[in-house]
DNA sequence: CGAATATGCTGAGGTTACCTCAACATGAGG
DNA sequence: CCTCATGTTGAGGTAACCTCAGCATATTCG
């Protein structure tokens, strides 16, 4: 149905190739989630407490790059699922640190497995020169 | 695949850096966008019926790959703005066209200066070659 | 020391860009 | 005409962000 194709050429700056490639990694992510119930951006936040420990939530939302409010919101439902806890920073009161429980221990394991799995799937279809090639190319445009 | 980090070691997985990407190059989309008061999907909504001329707002859809109701909420916005117009469409009773108005026509160039002026922003810091990788690979992951 | 200022977190409230589900009208085939 | 498919949209929901303001601490400096 829907004659799919309509050509091919249709939209294709780089910047829309870019989006029609994000929107479907996206999906896909979303999808490979879906038997943990949580989100995209909880499985990120999960990765970085597992790779840094504990980390205040300004900290967090540094690696996550997103506003310090948006950290404590992630925190707060991943708090609920029982995935992390908080606790004060003995070095500074206005702080709190946050860390991974022993489920989100876990959980983190898992996911990370799945998401490598997943990003297998995803970029699997490159060859491994080209998987470097659009790393480094990416890395750039991080900056 | 897995790991050929570069010792940063940060956040560091080929997904990880193309989110990185994502996120920057959404900022800088959204800003671009602003003397405009248009939003990215609305403006990209334009950049289809610029190139299609009339269409339905299922096949508006397909190109922006979302749900057909996502399309519908579009239009609504572009024509609460003045930029498109409904009528219905002559061969199909069920259905409509949507078209841009004459300052949805204007609009729409002028967008599509300045989207190419901000991608080359973006993507001006990679040389020649490496912009024509990254378009090829995307161009694979995009199927 | 004490006052001004900076920093860390979070409540309140908002936005964008999506989604699904179901209603309703129309089209098409038997 | 009856059934089933299709096109659009109302209703209602979600994730993932955001800003702004307030409160509690920390730091700096006269």
């Amino acid at each position: 149905m829907t004659e799919d194709t309509t050509g091919t050429g249709d939209d294709d700056s780089l910047a829309e190739t870019f989006w029609a490639v994000a929107s479907r990694l996206r999906r896909q992510t979303r999808e490979s989630l879906a038997p943990w119930d949580i989100t995209p951006s909880q499985s990120r936040a999960l990765g970085v407490l597992g790779r840094h420990g504990e980390v205040r939530p300004g900290t967090l939302a540094e690696h996550l790059r997103i506003a310090a409010r948006s950290a404590t919101e992630v925190v707060d439902d991943l708090q609920t699922r029982g995935l992390v806890e908080r606790r004060p920073d003995p070095a500074d009161r206005r702080a709190t640190l946050v860390a991974l429980t022993e489920e989100g221990k876990r959980l983190g394991t898992a996911i990370r497995t799945a998401r490598r799995a997943e990003a297998d799937r995803f970029f699997g279809h490159l060859n491994d020169t080209d998987r470097a090639e659009l790393a480094r190319i990416l890395r750039t445009l991080r900056a």
